[in-house]
DNA sequence: TTGCAACTACGATTAATCTCGTACATATTA
DNA sequence: TAATATGTACGAGATTAATCGTAGTTGCAA
């Protein structure tokens, strides 16, 4: 199981949305988030390649990149990571601490138990 | 706002269950979890004396370290981050990776249902 | 008070990640 | 086809975390 890191999953979240892009792409949308350089974003993304993360095949003269992984494996590989490494494996405790956290808006808060309510009526229907 | 590292974590889990302890006391707990020697242990310790995550007192010919911060508040800390860095800071798409994850027991999700419910019928009651 | 066992301090090593400079290769266009 | 601009490859430095060996210190017991 190969887990993205944290610079990584910054590309991938672009690749995920955007299907496939070269370098330079994902590197301008890297940039408006923060500041880093075009070799840093390639050498991210050649190593991503040489993990078997990304996918690539040459489109002129650079090199278009896709994702090997899907979005909600990979995010669920790191959750699970997560909540055994923080959360001794309890997803409930994870859950209250999230419920209780400040950082979380209370829209938030509303659309978590509109899902839940969902999935309760959905079971009991 | 300190994060501590998942090293660090496995320490500050033994000292929020003991409320202090001494160094042997947490390598012997560390080391019914995996193999790590005494003086990697102190070390951890040492720097998270140094970067204010422990206090400690001298007792005996030994030093007894206690945490300086609050099991919920470090959690949430590392809860708030990784949905930023994860989930871009979407609370209720973690939640639904959650139910989705084939990593989560039933149990857990029944209890997380259980959990919601009671939080529901609270604020409607 | 002297010696030993236990504990601490210090620093070095390894590994992973992130970063980017530089040199080379390639495609387009003039 | 030669020049130029753009892209790639390679490697190396900086940083952080984790690890532990070794040397030195301390306190207790005889």
């Amino acid at each position: 199981m190969i887990n993205p890191t944290p610079s990584e999953l910054e590309v991938l979240n672009i690749l995920w949305e955007l299907q496939e892009a070269n370098t330079q792409v994902v590197n301008d949308r890297l940039n408006l988030q923060r500041q880093v350089g075009y070799t840093t974003t390639l050498k991210t993304m050649q190593v991503m390649f040489e993990k078997g993360l990304l996918d690539r095949r040459k489109e002129g003269k650079s090199h278009v990149y896709f994702p090997l992984i899907q979005e909600s494996v990979a995010k669920g590989n790191l959750l699970t990571k997560f909540v055994n490494n923080t959360f001794g494996g309890s997803a409930s405790n994870l859950m209250m601490q999230l419920l209780d956290n400040k950082n979380v808006s209370q829209d938030e808060i509303a659309q978590i138990k509109t899902f839940l309510k969902e999935i309760e009526d959905k079971n009991h229907g």
